[in-house]
RNA sequence: GCCGCUUUAGCUCAGUUGGUAGAGCACAUCAUUCGUAAUGAUGGGGUCACAGGUUCGAGUCCUGUAAGCGGCACCA
């Protein structure tokens, strides 16, 4: 064997160095900038340690903080190794368990000692502080294999049986590392069982471009069965500016928190009396007139037809729709009897008979298509309802409109025949992608595959996944433009799910439109319909929905557009400001001719200077703001100012009904 | 549901080691009629989330409950 390797640079020159030299060896032959600046190494594309030696001929790229993705995954997975290295150091006796980069830092996740609990907000600068002297520091971290018997032997005598119980359960062919800050080769400083890879000290880092940011709960191995561990998240960069930055940029989505926005604009409130349910006010009720006129075009113009069912079922009905078993720890259930009131409040006597509001609109809509007989020229029969849900969420989940206790979605149900599944798919994805994009958002699309308490047999579910598959191929969505992916056991119990996703300001996506292709519950409500050979055959049913439910999506709206909606969805459209009060008549008369016009408008008289009524609504952001002095009374004209601008142009009154009328159709009546 | 934090005027927030509540904005009244992001003056407004407890005395300390926030788990 040879004492020798060949290895091979990205500008295709190579050189021959002697085996086990490492790449921080080559990177200081080459020169001492890049000695400095080399973080790490990708190694036939492999992102690997600087400090470990190379036994073979390879490809080599240093990796430095140019390569940004690369060098902030390295960064942030080290100062995740800090953390914990510090908090060990503060807080004997914690145990390590696990943790990762993420998209804006890194987290670690402990299992602090009995006597201590869980992390508080309070010791975080304390951390930190601890933090920076490793850093200061400069420890080297080294990289070893361990054998698995000797490392679980190792943790195990730490106490660290988190360790010790993942060690043992790492696949058998998983060579297990060790990376150890300070200390000798092999004993001394402090260790942490990881894949890697790391840089080459902790003194790499910045000291001041990370912070700690908040401390949570969360479960060993992400399953609420299993201990609860303290986590501590931060978030790191690769200098001081680019954290300073990150900060200002969560300042500003914060300013775009639809729940801080429906409070400012005066669209909507919650209250514990009604907690996770919301109180719709006039302009924020107007969005969702607006989007509900929309999407019934929408669904005219495709074939759809609307329908309404009753809020509140017998539970018979839910139990043989399967609710009952599968969903019930979500349902408001209510007894079935004229309560027997006395002072201390109703009494459900034993017998009570029990119905519950629906949790969804599936079943009522079996229910009507069941009604008379129905055949295969029905079919795709298109069922659309606004229908009005109500699901016991647990309480932590409640988030503003995001996620709420009573909900109404743009909900339809497509009966239709196995042939049918596929075109109708590719036709939902369409109008899906056509609607999103009305909207200006862009989306990402996952396939939530078959779940753990399911109905139905497995080849329905391989039937179902696969048709939705197919149909998410031939609609080209399945790359990663569209952030395509499959999710094992993400369905509902009934079937597959295909899912679009939006973002919020914070980066944090929700899922808003749906479709799902179902045989179980046309199977378990008896549904079916005759076919061309004179028989009974059961239909399939596709679960869709497009803005998911109204409230999240006017959520999403408000966020993505940062409160400035676009004119056609603006609760009040313009405002007709006066400067003097001899303006006055001509105002009103300019307020009753725009709102003659369709333009939702108000008029605002009051004995206030034109810099008051200005800055007020345009911090209401209201997107036309029409300003009548005497000049425009005399000439008919007025100066219009559009939101987000300076100045203003001055027109007749009748160009600017013409032009807000214009602003002010929506993205599907323009042409 | 779980972990941590929070809850004081309509809103945003001060309130020292426990001694009986304050600002700005908003609102009302008056004056001001003004040309594109805050005119001035005066005034009203609070069971300090709720329920207990400690104390001579609790917005402040303790316990419980509820809601909110950030995560986890769960999901449109």
């Amino acid at each position: 064997m040879s004492q020798m390797i060949r290895v091979t640079l990205p500008d295709g020159s190579a050189r021959d160095v002697v085996r086990g030299t490492t790449p921080a060896e080559i990177a200081a032959d080459i020169g001492p900038g890049l000695a400095k600046a080399a973080l790490a190494a990708r190694i036939d594309g492999e992102l690997r340690d600087i400090m470990r030696p190379l036994e073979e001929d390879t490809n080599l790229a240093l990796v430095t903080s140019r390569d940004e993705a690369d060098a902030l995954e390295l960064v942030r997975h080290d100062y995740a190794h800090i953390l914990a290295e510090a908090v060990q150091n503060l807080f004997p006796g914690t145990q390590i368990t696990f943790g990762p980069s993420t998209g804006d830092g890194f987290y670690y996740d402990f299992a602090p000692t009995a006597e201590h609990g869980p992390f508080r907000d309070e010791e975080l600068p304390l951390i930190e502080e601890e933090m920076r002297r490793i850093i200061a520091a400069d420890l080297p971290l080294t990289r070893e294999v361990w054998e698995r018997d000797k490392l679980i032997a190792k943790w195990q005598a730490d106490g660290e049986t988190f360790k010790a119980e993942w060690a043992a359960e790492l696949p058998a062919d998983e060579e297990l590392t060790v990376y150890r800050s300070g200390g000798q080769s092999g004993e001394g400083g402090w260790m942490d069982m990881c894949r890697g890879p790391h840089l080459a000290s902790t003194g790499k880092l910045d000291p001041a471009a990370f912070k700690l940011t908040r401390v949570s709960g969360a479960y060993w191995r992400g399953d609420q069965k299993n201990a609860q561990l303290s986590r501590i998240y931060g978030t790191g960069w690769l200098n001081k500016k680019q954290l300073a930055e990150h900060l200002v940029r969560l300042e500003e989505a914060a300013k775009r928190d639809h729940r801080k926005l429906g409070q400012e604009m005066d669209l909507f409130h919650l209250q514990a009396e009604a907690h996770g349910s919301v109180f719709w006010h006039p302009k924020g009720y107007m969005i969702w007139r607006e989007l509900e006129a929309y999407m019934r075009r929408a669904i005219d113009g495709a074939g759809y037809r609307e329908v309404k069912t009753p809020q509140v079922m017998d539970a018979r009905q839910w139990e043989q729709s399967g609710h009952w078993g599968k969903y019930r720890e979500n349902m408001f259930v209510i007894p079935d009897e004229v309560p027997n009131v006395d002072d201390e409040g109703p009494i459900i006597s034993d017998e009570a008979e029990w119905m519950a509001l629906k949790p969804m609109n599936c079943p009522a809509h079996v229910l009507i298509f069941r009604q008379g007989m129905k055949s295969y020229r029905d079919l795709p029969l298109r069922l659309y309802e606004n229908g009005c849900c109500h699901r016991n969420e647990p309480h932590g989940a409640l988030h503003g409109l995001m996620r709420v206790r009573q909900f109404t979605q743009d909900d339809a149900h497509i009966f239709c025949r196995e042939d049918q599944i596929v075109s109708e798919v590719q036709a939902f994805c369409a109008l899906a992608d056509r609607i999103y994009k009305e909207f200006g958002f862009t989306y990402s699309i996952k396939l939530a595959l078959r779940p753990e308490k399911r109905f139905g047999t497995e080849e329905m579910w391989d039937m179902a996944e696969t048709e939705l598959r197919a149909a998410v191929v031939a609609a080209g969505l399945n790359t990663d433009e569209y952030g395509w992916e499959e999710l094992p056991g993400e369905g509902a119990f009934y079937a597959p799910k295909l899912e679009w996703h939006l973002t919020d300001a914070i980066g944090r996506t929700w899922q808003v439109g749906t479709i799902q292709s179902d045989r179980v519950l046309p199977d378990r409500l008896d549904a079916s319909y005759i076919a061309e050979d004179g028989e009974r055959h059961r239909p399939v049913m596709l679960h869709r929905a497009i803005f998911g439910s109204y409230e999240r999506f006017i959520g999403i709206l408000i966020e993505h557009f940062a409160g400035k909606l676009p004119v056609w969805l603006a609760p009040v459209q313009a405002v007709v400001a006066t400067i003097v009060s001899d303006a006055d008549d001509y105002a009103r008369d300019a307020t009753a001719q725009l709102a003659a016009a369709g333009i939702r408008v108000e008029t605002d008289l009051r004995n206030e200077k034109i810099n008051y009524k200005v800055r007020e609504h345009s911090l209401a952001k209201v997107p036309f703001l029409l300003v009548v002095g005497k000049r425009e009374a005399d000439e008919g004209t007025v100066a219009i100012r559009t939101l987000g601008q300076e100045g203003q142009r001055i027109m007749p009154l009748a160009e600017a009904i013409a032009l807000l009328k214009g602003e002010a159709t929506p993205p599907d009546l323009r042409h």
